[in-house]
RNA sequence: GCGCCUCUAGCUCAAUUGGCAGAGCAGCUGACUCUUAAUCAGCGGGUUCUGGGUUCGAGUCCCAGGGGGCGUACCA
């Protein structure tokens, strides 16, 4: 068979509406014509055109020429005069108006045989206001920018849920809250680039691919590289790299990348998801605390305009002024009724799981474990306004500092925004043998059957051998703080989720 | 991973007890020089997610598999 032929036969098990759509893409070419020309005319952005006159009154006419462009969104056609709404890529639509007597016969005859719903058209004529109060171009001339070999789906309904995420061109066409998203995410990450850049951080990127995964606690995807012929981790965090270049004198130092967990996926979690991580030489966690709010803050007012957010559901929520604070054990003493401390032995912390039906993990029991499981049970679930919760259990922590007057216990804040974990900071820990104590005692959980044990990574600590200086160390996530400020699951943050093949 | 719900035309959704598979938008043909999801007349368009089974007969009931959603567990 000849291409044409394969093509003709391709064709045949189409759609009707996308079978008409190419017959008028090949009507087009073989008349001589452009379905994709390279070039169309375009002066003026649509929402120039509408905001310059404003001030028309209906059936006030310019004689302004401007060329506008855009995604072709409603026709109407009453024969002789035509209307075509233009929509270009913020949303923003303006009607064109194609009469017989601005256009002629032929051109007009051709819009309507040649422009479906989805196509890119440019249109030039004077600006007017049509008699019916529409802002409008009553068009000279016209030119198919692109033709659409697929139908828009009905603008009028929602998208099903599946559409939205595995066709996400197609929800950013149709639902202004999908391309609200994709601006607000884009203003949230320049602000937080911003604030730190003015405060004196500099932004590094560090690898991806790691031959040992390190600086949380997760499971890791791995890959293979062939030139070498070893297995490589995806990040699960760019923590470690980080303290390097702390040890190497960058005093302020953050990165805002992707990580990788191979783990479970639901409204709050992706298997890969952006991360800001910030470290500061001679800060510690209140210093990292200070700086997490203002940034927040100040991501807040860039894209809501107010520190006072409304989230999707109509909502407010105020991440205004200081926050909460609570101690681990301070608040899960409280919540019990029973004093809790590091001290506390794991038999009697097990009692209290029972009690509360809280199942454990028999691999991970130890006396932090299960001081975070009840405090979550306990305090966390019930958290909603913003609060940092402040020093944890060492078992759980192994890259943090020890608490400089309480023994047993780190200096870590996590901070709850909407009742979800959205930052983490630390203290961080620069004392080498210490670290490596620490990485020996997370050896021996893994050993014990823990799968998200931190394994003992020799190149970090020759690093913090060289001394790294004391440092305050922040993680945040991206997506999470996007939720935060928007109310969306985690798969609207994300222009692009993670969809399973079909 | 487990539990519940769901999958029908390009899109969004109907279909009574198991009895001819439908509507709106979109599409095609025609009419219309101020329409706003234009209107009017007419016409097309289906692997009912896939594979088995029960039945005279399956979109509907049963079994297996796949996609999606929600809840739950781990994780940020």
């Amino acid at each position: 068979m000849t291409d044409a032929q394969n093509a003709e036969a391709e064709t045949t098990d189409l759609p009707e509406q996308m079978q008409v759509r190419r017959a008028k893409r090949d009507r087009i070419i073989a008349a001589g014509g452009e379905a994709y020309p390279v070039h169309v005319k375009r002066t003026h952005e649509i929402a120039d055109v509408k905001a310059s006159y404003e001030h028309l009154e209906a059936g006030e006419e310019t004689q302004d020429v401007v060329s506008v462009a855009g995604r072709v969104v409603f026709v109407r056609n009453t024969g002789k005069l035509c209307f075509a709404t233009l929509q270009d890529g913020t949303g923003e639509r303006l009607q064109v108006m194609l009469s017989l007597a601005e256009v002629g016969e032929e051109r007009l005859d051709a819009f309507k045989a040649d422009v479906d719903l989805g196509d890119h058209m440019s249109a030039t004529g004077r600006v007017i206001r049509s008699r019916r109060g529409e802002i409008s171009v009553f068009a000279t001339e016209w030119a198919l920018a692109a033709k659409a070999l697929r139908p828009l789906p009905t603008l009028h309904k929602d998208l099903s849920e599946e559409s939205r995420v595995r066709q996400r061109y197609v929800d950013l066409i149709a639902r202004p809250l999908a391309r609200d998203t994709v601006r607000n995410r884009s203003r949230m990450v320049q602000s937080l680039r911003e604030s730190l850049h003015s405060r004196g951080f500099i932004e590094i990127e560090t690898p991806m691919l790691q031959t040992q995964a390190g600086g949380a606690a997760a499971r890791p995807f791995i890959t293979h590289m062939n030139a070498f012929d070893i297995d490589l981790y995806l990040r699960i965090a760019p923590e470690l790299f980080l303290k390097k270049a702390v040890v190497g004198g960058i005093e302020k130092v953050f990165e805002i990348n992707r990580n990788f967990r191979n783990e479970g996926v639901d409204s709050s979690h992706s298997p890969e998801f952006s991360m800001l991580e910030a470290y500061e030489a001679y800060g510690d966690y209140d210093t990292m605390g200070n700086l997490t709010r203002e940034i927040i803050q100040g991501a807040a007012e860039d894209v809501c305009g107010s520190a006072v957010v409304t989230l999707a559901d109509g909502s407010e929520y105020d991440l205004s002024g200081k926050w909460e604070e609570l101690t681990v054990y301070g608040s899960l003493s409280e919540a019990l009724g029973q004093e809790i401390t590091p001290e506390t032995p794991v038999e009697a912390l097990d009692r209290l799981c029972d009690a509360a039906e809280i199942s454990v993990d028999p691999a991970r029991v130890n006396h932090g474990k299960l001081v975070e499981e009840l405090w979550e049970h306990y305090v966390g679930d019930h958290l909603t306004q913003p609060t940092f919760v402040r020093d944890y259990p060492v078992e759980t922590s192994p890259l943090t500092r020890d608490h400089r007057t309480k023994d047993g216990i780190v200096e870590k804040w996590d901070l709850y925004v909407r009742g979800f974990e959205l930052a983490t900071a630390y203290s961080e820990l620069v004392d080498p043998v210490i670290q490596r104590a620490r990485f020996e005692q997370q050896a021996r959980m893994a050993a014990q059957g823990d799968d998200e044990a931190m394994g003992l990574d020799e190149d970090f600590l020759t690093a913090m051998e060289h001394a790294m200086p004391p440092a305050g160390g922040m993680g945040m996530g991206i997506d999470r703080l996007l939720m935060a400020l928007t109310g969306l699951g985690i798969r609207e943050t994300i222009t692009f989720p993670l969809v399973k093949p079909e």
